[in-house]
DNA sequence: CGAAACGTTGACCGTTTTCAATTACAGTGG
DNA sequence: CCACTGTAATTGAAAACGGTCAACGTTTCG
């Protein structure tokens, strides 16, 4: 569902025509913390970055864990400073776009605004069925339903290029869930589960 | 968390310098369906419209549940159908922003192109602030995370302008299970619940 | 080859959902 | 001014479900 299956953001493309540096941050360590002056959008090359926000009480609230391929702090755009610390989970290698030239492409750009304005729009969509994937509370009907999404291509044919325990992670169940019910919906006839694929039952419409 | 909470979504300002006309649906009626020429990205006035994708074999998946002040089908912006039904639940009014109206506003005018980039950018942020929190397994601590997100304002205290039950909603909980947490955490101290309003327990930071 | 991660299943427990019933209100029309 | 009515708020009890822990086979990869 995330950038990471489709291949990348295209941020990058549309921010820098040079290639920017790759920093490496140590598990646990900041990429940048709440405060500090907002100065680039970050993309995940690999490893994991946490968002957290520190409350006035002093409690963290996690407001997004981007993964490989994601693009994280967008909004710190049009703002001067980072309203969230972004930790490494593991150690991870990020790939920063300075602000005033993403900004200045934005700006200059009339193409690369209206692409990150698609980008954007995009996510906001993906994001939106995700969230609604999250209402469906039964654990099989949930992980029916995400099949079903991911059968865009070939209809009835999901194909698998993840584990499920990534899977599992995206649909917020955990695995052993998402085993039992993908169990139950082969039982009960609505999948039939193959090398890397599923293969949802044929309703012959 | 949505855009009801902020006072609209700016987009009508960015597209329509004269007022667009709203349209009126009827409860189960369309706004669109999939497959119909994209011409309109909208904004639910009032009502409550639901976009679902028909799939391959008859099934339904619900993409997205758009609320007063939402907008919806911004994506199609790049699309030349709708890929996805709009069905109003209640009886709604939306308004249609014409897309090719829009089109050239974002592609003759940096500003809202930009003022467009930043609307989606901070849904983005807002979406995954969402979702991360349907992360949180205990209804408690959910709720808790949810009112100190909340409490942004005033440090410590929560407004609140909608019911239990709609905040249920957006947590992904049941009212029922949205009032024992609330229950819960006032006999822990964590809350004190006022007229229209909570308080939550000063830590003293 | 061995370790680590993935895949899979069972059992148990805690929580949430469900269903149900009751109270508290706010608006409405008599 | 007040029953009347629908919605929100609240609580209880029981059932269902998913989480957690545990164990074990399998695959992957250095």
């Amino acid at each position: 569902m995330t950038n990471r299956h489709r291949g990348g953001t295209g941020l990058a493309g549309i921010a820098s025509p040079a290639a920017a540096p790759a920093r490496r941050i140590g598990a646990g360590a900041a990429v940048f913390r709440q405060g500090d002056p907002a100065t680039a959008v970050y993309i995940v090359e690999s490893g994991r970055i946490r968002l957290v926000r520190h409350l006035a009480d002093g409690s963290l609230v996690s407001l997004h864990t981007a993964r490989e391929g994601d693009a994280f702090a967008e909004a710190s755009l049009w703002s001067e400073v980072y309203h969230c610390d972004a930790v490494a989970e593991v150690p991870s290698r990020v790939l920063a776009l300075p602000k005033p030239d993403l900004l200045r492409s934005l700006e200059t750009d009339q193409a690369a605004c209206l692409a990150f304005a698609r980008l954007m729009a995009e996510q906001v969509r993906e994001l939106r069925a995700r969230l609604e994937l999250r209402n469906i509370r039964s654990a099989p009907e949930r992980v029916l339903a995400w099949l079903r999404v991911q059968a865009a291509g070939v209809p009835g044919v999901v194909p698998l290029d993840r584990t499920w325990s990534a899977v599992a992670e995206d649909l917020g169940l955990t695995k052993e869930a998402v085993y039992r019910a993908l169990a139950a919906l082969e039982r009960a006839g609505e999948i039939r589960r193959e090398a890397k694929r599923v293969v949802l039952r044929d309703t012959g419409i």
